[in-house]
DNA sequence: TTGTATGCGTTATCAG
DNA sequence: CTGATAACGCATACAA
């Protein structure tokens, strides 16, 4: 009793009946490919107009071999951060014909393995994912040695052959961590938004060796935390590094716990908009005010950004266009590109408002 | 030269032979259903375990009739309105093996009805979509009739019988309206987001007869706000209704025309969250202060609205819950159920912060 | 230009 | 419990 079943809608051979030619035909004036007589034509025209006839995309991939789909798994697609991206992949998906299918792991790994083989079963002519920290890389070998192209966003997975978009973690958080340390800052918080189980292997004496911390982006950004650091001559805290989970409420209560601290920051470096929203959270809780109790950079120019007081001060990453140059190099290789894989890193702009003050 | 036609996916088939079984009987213990020998099941396991067989989603889809795919149609994905209630829709979805495939029109009503065709054609097994103003209802009425059941979201389309899931958006403006006069305003500004093209329909003198407009979402707030003015005996002047574009900026140029009328308003309502992100900015712009000069009450919680200063009061809808209403409602439907269409409102809360304060 | 016949990978039916 | 075989709807090689 399924829909299809009920003999609902109508196939390629109810619309040749109709116009009277044979399904060859029919489905060659449907597909406008070989030839038909423009009588013909017209007549297979009008019948899939009377019958409302709609090609079967099922049937079609079958053949054809392509799904016309593109999977993308993102941790959460309410993170502007991913669902910007999901907006410029699908653009540029939709430009050439493809659709994407939109799966959420919420930062798990077994959601994420889920999520890999679902894709795979719908036959997906391939997918963007931003991997959990935590990724099985057997698991994307599998689906890459399946035939399926994989485009990692974001994040990277250390020896994957597969194409990788991005930006220069390592560069971009001392870039901001400098401009801090400029404006007079010694006492430098960073809010990583890495879960608790990770803070063993991130939290060593002076961040030592987290530029290896599985090519993760808070490990390599850690990286440039300590970099700007160490160049300033400034002895890195291990106390002021929290890696207390992503969610806003998980930022508002560290900031608390740093403010609490007998050397409370002066400076947080927060590694997205989330996280840095959180904080904001946080310090009105305290009644702090920033710039002038706390300066504040985050990553991320969320769309808030510039709305609220002070205007915050942001390392903005082009994520619409990261979104769309994923999309780009995927569909290159769905088009049969085998070229060695890149990585890609865009650029990104410091933008200074007012929420990172000189210190007083 | 299709990646299927380069042998690649095993099938059932190869499964068999390396079990040396029947497809039928490798089928079987693949799906566990129907009754094979635990020794053939152990066997047909282990040939698909070695290589590495996935199930053809396709193949299936063609048979059962279901592509345990739900279409979602929607302005934006980027606004967070839609990415809430798009996770809330695939969080349902997933729960019941089913996957989203989400389309963005752009309020655009020729990309509405490309997404309709696109999504027909993929057969999926229901759809959930949040018009455009200017729906084409005949259009949706074909999808219903083709037997894909249809679920509207944050709008209705006056006469359509399908389900939708919403809020009571006359009486929520009232509310909000209301709420302002109470603090002692009278020169209330509504920030519609409307297109200039809906300016004519909208603006009649007094407001008249919007409740009609063809039953969108806007001009039913609109009455609502109506409502509330009459209410208090106010006059309302429709230079303080604007109907100048969705986007952020749009909103920003909308409070700069307002503010310099002779008689500005003292207090602002916006229709949604980005709508009420521009007034902000726009305030910042005109060095003018919230509350202080102007009030201002938002719809929809956005998760900045508590971090900003001040905290925005916003009438909140429970947008990820409607997102799940409208995947069961769907899902119900898509399961065979073939109750008359609901209408289902959910409730909305007046969350009173620090941005709407008695006039000065 | 047109028609016939075959295959895609499943599920489902019916004998055995 | 098992095996052969027919659909599903389309694309396409080949024949006419």
């Amino acid at each position: 009793m399924t829909r299809s079943s009920r003999g609902g809608m109508p196939s390629v051979v109810k619309v040749a009946q109709q116009a009277g030619v044979s399904t060859a035909t029919a489905a060659r004036a449907l597909g406008s490919y070989g030839s038909v007589s423009e009588k013909a034509r017209q007549r297979v025209l009008a019948a899939a107009e009377a019958l409302s006839y709609r090609p079967n995309g099922l049937a079609r991939s079958m053949i054809t071999g392509l799904t016309r789909t593109i999977g993308m798994v993102v941790p959460d697609i309410e993170n502007p951060f991913f669902s910007r991206a999901v907006r410029g992949m699908a653009d540029v998906a939709h430009e050439q014909g493809s659709q994407v299918l939109v799966l959420n792991t919420d930062e798990d790994v077994e959601s994420e393995l889920q999520a890999l083989t679902v894709l795979t079963e719908r036959r997906v002519d391939g997918l963007v994912i931003a991997p959990t920290d935590a990724a099985d890389r057997s698991a994307l070998e599998g689906v890459i040695k399946s035939g399926i192209p994989v485009v990692l966003l974001d994040r990277t997975v250390r020896g994957l052959a597969a194409d990788s978009v991005g930006i220069d973690n390592r560069a971009a958080a001392r870039e901001a961590t400098q401009r801090l340390i400029d404006l007079g800052h010694q006492d430098i918080a960073l809010l990583t938004g890495a879960p608790a189980e990770l803070q063993p292997h991130l939290m060593r004496p002076g961040l030592r060796g987290v530029e290896r911390l599985t090519g993760t982006t808070v490990g390599t950004r850690a990286a440039g935390y300590r970099d700007a650091l160490t160049a300033a001559g400034i002895n890195l805290r291990t106390e002021l590094v929290s890696a207390e989970g992503f969610h806003r409420q998980d930022a508002a209560k560290a900031i608390r716990r740093l403010m609490s601290l007998s050397r409370p920051p002066t400076a947080v470096l927060a590694l997205d908009s989330l996280l840095a929203l959180g904080v904001l959270q946080g310090l009105r809780e305290l009644r702090l005010r920033c710039p002038d109790d706390v300066s504040l950079i985050g990553f991320d120019d969320a769309d808030w950004a510039v709305a609220i007081s002070p205007p915050l001060t942001v390392v903005a990453q082009s994520v619409y266009e990261m979104g769309k140059v994923a999309g780009q190099l995927l569909l290159e290789r769905v088009a049969g590109s085998d070229r060695a894989p890149v990585r890609c890193r865009l650029p990104v702009r410091l933008i200074e408002r007012e929420s990172a003050g000189r210190r007083r």
